[in-house]
DNA sequence: TCCAATTGTGCAAACGATTGCATTTATTTA
DNA sequence: TAAATAAATGCAATCGTTTGCACAATTGGA
């Protein structure tokens, strides 16, 4: 801009007006700095103009912490974001926490000092304390939560239907003539699990089925599914349909149920939950939950947007459910 | 700052030293100030510190731009970029241009505006003009290609030993006992489409096979590897073995197979290449080339800070391989 | 002809840090 | 005791922008 000015003989300040269509600056001269700046692509310099504007605008930074960068549902998620947030004009500061509570920590404050203009953040899975995010909020950086929410804080959020998909999914079961619906769920402090084991039993309630304790159990990837779910096939009334948490368990329970020599699906129906790259994979395909990972993304931004834009009210947590979908394929019998 | 340097009764200049422990403020005051910011918990503004420095240091921001984010080996790169620049303090703003060229050239754009220090890239597949590479080197801006290497310029580079790796894993089906093996590739215009197609060619003819131009097709993708496989399988000699150019290819030729009712391994060996989600899925598991993306991604990383850092030489092209590994599986015999 | 309104510019102070140089004060040396 | 040296601090410019306010030049009206 110095260059600029001095060039073309006028002051800093005006070459600034110009560059920002004041109307205060003659059309000729304004027209003439911006045609000496285009043609000497001249490009304004955002450290600068954050610093300026550092009391009213905030940058157009979203840091987002994900717990795990190799994984399905979080990649699908991560992209909605990248894409709304593009779209918007908005750039991604992309940080794993690694499920650790330290790390997550020291993100939050690496990206405070760094000033996002907001946070989108599923917490690690041993976080217990939530001053990190208290502090945050303290110095105005709005937060929206996904798939693994904050239950101590009443902040914005974007969460999958859990309660609905898993209802509908196990209803299927039973309407496509399942009786004995086993249920591998995640531990109930999370409540995500929660939400999906509440679907379940109101499932079997809503069709006047009993439940059977001993055919829910807490397991949720592929190493525990198939070191327990021998033992449940020897049951005298062994399941004769599987409900898991993941694909990943669906996907164990599926390998150990054919070795055992059972067909899938006219004598065991299994069906998941996820929808990723597994599901079209395995042998038969797996009937899943569709999660919709890129949609919660894309909300989730929208939120913080909305809440960075003031087009949200700063103090009001919005809430929104994305809607799942029950795809139906080869490990489950049609109606 | 200012409120510091106000109540201790010191100029904002001793208060900057005291914090940046400048051996020439008195250790009293030196202590006394820290303690003071320590206590009302001051952190400093790195939009005002990048701005002052903006001549000499550079961000610590590293730009990463992939051509997509779902996707197992991306994922695992921008793991490895990750877990590498974290260690090392500087933080990551990822964007995907979505194999679109105009998106990189947006994308490039708004990081060098953003003022990354470097950018670890992946070329999009329609990108054949290299201007905005050309600019951001202008820029000073280093740049390190992974996976997809920017052909037309000398910069530096990671990528996997898919010569050697190719070429283990055809030598293994042939020991094996496999004598008709397919090979499906990527576009020739991709150089590691090339080397891996170098590498087949390379193992039969050690071992003295002939090639037959009718086994060699263009084919990276289930739904084309699902189209061409069954016409394959009824050639006069059909093959006894299928390589891949990816696991994801492998699977759709496995589960032609399959329906074909031909047994795998033991009539029809197939071998993939890269070793995601789905090598672990299917049924039999799959026999695959592992392309150890979280390795790529810390060689780049561990570049681009050098380059940064001035531990390597700015105008050197620094050239990296990543080894790859066969994890021998079920879809293939054993020895 | 003079004053008011309008229009176009420039000055200079921010934004929050860093740093070369000058200055003050204390200490040592001759 | 004066001069030289060392130690601790402050002044002020700088990084690249933006913007309130003052000022000059032009125009219009009475």
């Amino acid at each position: 801009m110095k260059d600029i000015a001095r060039e073309l003989g006028v002051s800093v300040a005006t070459v600034s007006r110009a560059l920002s269509d004041s109307p205060s600056i003659s059309r000729e001269r304004r027209e003439a700095i911006q045609r000496y700046a285009r043609e000497h692509n001249y490009f304004p310099n955002v450290i600068a103009e954050q610093l300026r504007h550092s009391r009213r605008n905030s940058s157009r930074a979203i840091g987002v912490i994900v717990p795990e960068l190799v994984h399905y549902y979080f990649s699908s998620i991560l992209d909605g974001i990248e894409s709304e947030a593009t779209a918007r004009g908005y750039h991604l500061i992309v940080a794993k926490s690694n499920e650790s509570y330290e790390r997550e920590v020291k993100i939050c404050d690496s990206m405070l000092k760094n000033k996002v203009c907001g946070i989108i953040v599923s917490q690690a899975k041993d976080t217990e304390r939530y001053e990190h995010f208290l502090n945050l909020e303290a110095a105005g950086v709005p937060l929206v939560f996904y798939d693994r929410i904050c239950p101590a804080l009443n902040a914005s959020r974007v969460v999958v239907d859990d309660y609905m998909g898993t209802m509908n999914a196990v209803s299927y079961l039973i309407e496509t003539g399942c009786r004995r619906i086993a249920f591998y769920g995640a531990p109930m402090s999370m409540v995500i699990a929660k939400n999906r084991y509440n679907g379940y039993r109101d499932a079997l309630y809503k069709h006047g089925l009993t439940m059977d304790e001993r055919l829910v159990r807490i397991c949720d990837n592929r190493a525990d599914a198939e070191r327990i779910t021998p033992a449940m096939m020897r049951l005298e009334d062994r399941p004769d349909a599987f409900f898991a948490v993941n694909d990943e368990t669906a996907i164990g329970i599926l390998s150990v149920v054919k070795r055992l020599g059972y067909n899938v699906p006219d004598e065991v129906s299994i069906c998941g939950f996820t929808n990723g790259f597994r599901a079209t994979v395995c042998d038969p395909m797996l009937t899943t939950v569709e999660q919709r990972g890129s949609q919660v993304g894309k909300e989730a931004a929208d939120i913080l947007i909305g809440l960075v834009e003031g087009t949200l009210p700063a103090d009001h947590a919005e809430k929104r459910i994305v809607k799942t979908r029950l795809v139906i394929r080869g490990t489950t019998r049609s109606l």
